[in-house]
DNA sequence: GTGTTGTTTTTCGCCTAGCGAAATGATATT
DNA sequence: AATATCATTTCGCTAGGCGAAAAACAACAC
């Protein structure tokens, strides 16, 4: 099997700067190794792992043993997969953050609400990434699990992140190219996108339409914290083909921003969730 | 703020054996970091993070440096905290087992049938580690967290893993001193685990009540595999103030069983699932 | 302000742990 | 049996970890 050569592994591109002397590449990795296991690749041999992942197979050996010491990792015979001991990790972050205490209520509500699933999610880097998300139990197409990444422009939920960014962070953003572009709707140029931003951030809100994947509509809107600044963006997405921009902000931007305020409330009361 | 020196760092313990040449600490010390953060202790210092993991100043500086780069750590100003990327390893875990699509179901309709919460985890060493979860939304005493990790010994999943585990699991199990006991009704003694687990084996589920924490009653069954082999159980839990063992069984029992039969259905059609 | 003290973070040289390439040893495949 | 394919071991060389001490920072007094 030909292995897609795959997102490069974390800052080890030879080439490119980041080669300080405080980077301790094992660790990258491994993380790397760990990162490498998904739905399609639930359990991997080592060879696979290493031309998966571009390590060399010694490489991935000892860090496949040391994780599997650690609990992360699991071997059965000659295959690997990840250990219950991974969602230890995801508990600490949603712990730490209190994200069921924050979200949980709001979301059950928008889903109750449109009967579509919605979703709470940060910006990472050039990626949004849902830290909570409910849909319906009898849902037919399955939304985004907490954890998903997506690329920020691409979906509502990333455009009002950036949109309520620091003007750095933004800058950053529209200084890289734009990567992926999963549909023929998705922005492509960083001047469409700067100008999307500015109007995201003067009406409030951000909407996407077939732009992240052909039928998903989706609109979104920050939560700021007590000062005021956008920490996470709420959701409710559809179906493209029942819902237009005009239908979403007439019948969900209003509940919306209930939620993000009730949100905002507890943000408030809670030092130190959410960064 | 003294530390209570905690649990020691994955294998790293210096006297005892674990130091095979295939062993990267580096990594190890990566993981006790990251396992560091919870919800007492959402953000640290750097010095913070030396002396409760017993790692060298200089060593988390390069550690969390690394992890930086790698997204799985953020910084702000001179603490540190958990980024997002912690829960794409558990995306990973949860999706290439199928937890959601396994389990959702029933666990909905235990919570529905019993107005408690209902988990399912897997055994992980000498720990019970809830991989699903769900509880009432006006739930008011909240309950575990996928992630969450128990001594084995002292909750009813724990208790049918262990009874349903090969007898080499169980007896290197027994062999182990119990080390966690959170109440006077918790089982110290192996002699009387044994017996237990041996019951539990012949009755086919487990009961715990006040074992974990007072307050806490709890019925389990095995989730068999398409070979017989147990690879999960599944709870419903309640307060032992409203239930005794009897009650758990008179009401839940046949439900539980009849949903974990359900899972092994689906287990059988979905041959990566779970181990 | 300025000085003093205690803490937290960073730097630096030495030495060991962990890396990569290639050889060897195991398993499946024909 | 022969041939791929995959897993493991070996070994010289470099990256990374440790300890100790310097530097930066914070807190409090004067």
């Amino acid at each position: 099997m030909s292995s897609p050569l795959e997102s490069l592994p974390f800052g080890l591109s030879d080439g490119i700067a980041e080669m300080d002397k405080e980077f301790v590449s094992a660790i990258a990795r491994a993380m790397t190794v760990l990162e490498a296991f998904d739905a399609d690749r639930p359990e991997m041999t080592l060879s696979e792992l290493a031309d998966l992942t571009g390590i060399t197979p010694a490489t991935v050996r000892r860090c496949l043993h040391t994780l599997s010491v650690t609990g992360h990792i699991r071997q059965s015979g000659r295959r690997f997969r990840l250990g219950p001991r991974v969602l230890t990790l995801a508990q600490g972050y949603a712990a730490a953050n209190r994200i069921e205490d924050l979200v949980a209520r709001e979301l059950r509500l928008l889903v109750e609400s449109f009967d579509d699933p919605s979703s709470v999610a940060v910006l990472d880097g050039l990626q949004v990434a849902y830290i909570a998300t409910i849909a319906r139990p009898s849902a037919l197409r399955p939304s985004a699990r907490v954890g998903t990444r997506y690329p920020a422009h691409a979906t509502a939920l990333g455009k009002v992140l950036l949109a309520y960014a620091s003007p750095q962070t933004q800058a950053d953003f529209l200084r890289t190219p734009l990567l992926d572009a999963p549909t023929d709707r998705t922005i492509r140029d960083p001047a469409a996108l700067a100008q999307a931003l500015a109007r995201v951030a003067a009406q409030g809100y951000a909407v996407s339409i077939d732009e992240l994947d052909y039928g998903v509509a989706s609109i979104a809107v920050p939560i700021l914290d007590a000062t005021g600044r956008c920490v996470a963006a709420i959701n409710s997405s559809g179906y493209s083909g029942r819902q237009s921009e005009a239908s979403l902000v007439a019948d969900r931007l209003a509940v919306l921003r209930d939620c993000a305020r009730a949100i905002s409330a507890k943000l408030a009361d809670t030092p130190q969730a959410l960064r």
